[in-house]
DNA sequence: CCCTTATATCGACATCTGTCAATATCGACC
DNA sequence: GGTCGATATTGACAGATGTCGATATAAGGG
């Protein structure tokens, strides 16, 4: 790890310890994964992430994600902005279409912290 | 399971289905597991399960809970509270003082929806 | 009984969040 | 270049959330 412990993003916080109910998270550990809960942590973007996850080849076209809900394209272009900018959705333009996939490790890392201990 | 889907709690309903990645998560389901996810998306709630969970015996009391934190009484009560109501931690009274529990079944649940298919 | 100690509830407040309509940006195609 | 369709950004607003101080409740000890 070449990254100063200061300086970690959610993303590598949560891939580099200990789970939950081994020993106590410390304070900073703590506001650091909390994005990726946060982001987690609404029924709309929960959706997102499964209907991508599910999708084959683990990606999905913003069009399609926009037909799955009720609501307008802007919300939904929010809800994935915020999932990208957690780092559990990766971004890829192609021609005028954008394509979003699910980071299965970080999923992985998130669900080891809090269940690993199970 | 004796109960109608269309009662069933968030720690019910994380516990019956499979994860995120496999197929697309129903709207209901989704509005019924974000309150677990919502209570845990919280550095001071993430806080407080680790230290609950580990703990000797996976329980801590109020009071020690209190000097963790540089938060008020009330705040960590109420923190308390919303983990409790969520389902992820159990209440128990003993005398004056009040201990909660990790339900590990829980946690192990959310995360296996969350990671269950990587 | 009263007092003390532990925990919960209440009311208030500032901040954060989800949503939308309007608008901007970006690519492709004519 | 102009237009059109796909996605993002902005600004506004209502409602949710985290925090506190003050107060209530409940249990034990004198």
């Amino acid at each position: 790890m070449s990254k100063s412990q200061l300086t970690l993003t959610p993303v590598e916080t949560v891939a580099c310890c200990s789970p939950l109910v081994r020993e106590p998270l410390s304070a900073e550990r703590a506001e650091r994964v909390t994005p990726l809960l946060k982001a987690l942590a609404d029924p709309v973007r929960l959706r997102l992430v499964s209907i991508v996850a599910a999708s084959e080849g683990g990606e999905a076209c913003v069009c399609d994600l926009n037909d799955a809900f009720d609501l307008s394209q802007p919300t939904i272009s929010h809800h994935l902005k915020v999932l990208h900018d957690a780092g559990l959705l990766d971004r890829t333009k192609r021609g005028v279409w954008v394509y979003y996939g699910v980071r299965r490790d970080v999923l992985a890392d998130v669900a080891a912290l809090i269940g690993g201990g199970a």
